[in-house]
DNA sequence: CATACGTATAGAAGTTTATCTATATGTTCC
DNA sequence: GGAACATATAGATAAACTTCTATACGTATG
C-alpha cells in the first residue's frame, strides 16, 4: 500500500487518534498508554494499534529493559501532511496560501 | 463523528484519493468521474464515494441541468492538514519547520 | 406529458477492521 | 534455571466499509 494510504489509515481510527496525541510529546511504554486510555482499551489492542502506527513511520520505538518506549513521529507526520497538501491543494501550496495557525 | 476522523477516514481509501485528484483542479460531474476512473467502478460507487468526500467537506458541489457538477475544496484539505499538524506535530509547528516542498 | 438521461438510494455480498480472551515470546532478577 | 512481568501473536467475533446490481428520483426536452 503507497505511504499516503497507509498514513491516512493509520490516523483514521479515533483509540489511534487518541494514542497518538498521548505520544505526541512523551515516551511511553506500552502499558502506559494502556493506562493513560483509562483502561477502556485491553493491552493487546493497543499492541495492535502501535503496530498500525509504526509500520506507517509514525512512531519512534525504544527498547528498555522489559519494556518497549514509544514515542510520536512528528517529522513523519509533518512529511504526510506536506505531501497531502501538495497532492491535494497544489493551488493554495503554489500560492502559498498554506498556513499552519495555533 | 469529528473533523479530524472524518477527514481522515474520507481520505483513507485509494479509489477516493484518485478521485480527489480528479476534481482537484477541475469541475466534473459524476460520470465524467467514472470515465476517468476507466471504468472499473460503477456510477453508484462513485456516487457514494462522493458522498463522504462531501460529508466531510471536502468538495464543491454545483447542480447544473441535469449533472452535478464537482470539485474538490482545497481550502478544506489545506485546513484539516493545518490541525493535523498542530495536533500531531506541535514542536514542528511551534518553531516554523514545516515546509510544504513540491 | 412521456421518455431519456444523470444521479441517488436500497439492499446484498464479500472484505477489512477493531476488539476481545487466551497464550506465546522475551527479558530481568533471584 | 525459574518466576515474574512486559509485550506480541493467534484466533474469534462483531461492526464497518467497499462494491455491486437493481431501481427510484428528478429534470430537461421532444
Amino acid at each position: 500500500m503507497n505511504q499516503q494510504i497507509l498514513f491516512a489509515k493509520a490516523i483514521a481510527d479515533e483509540t489511534r487518534q487518541k494514542i497518538m496525541q498521548i505520544l505526541c510529546c512523551s515516551w511511553l511504554s506500552v502499558n502506559d498508554i494502556v493506562d493513560k486510555l483509562g483502561n477502556n482499551v485491553s493491552q493487546p489492542t493497543v499492541s495492535h494499534h502501535l503496530k498500525i502506527l509504526n509500520d506507517a513511520g509514525l512512531l519512534q520505538r525504544r527498547k528498555e529493559g522489559k519494556q518497549v518506549y514509544n514515542s510520536l513521529n512528528q517529522e513523519q507526520v509533518s512529511v504526510c501532511c506536506g505531501q497531502l497538501l501538495v497532492k491535494f491543494a497544489p493551488e493554495l501550496v503554489a500560492n502559498d496560501k498554506v498556513l499552519v495557525e495555533n
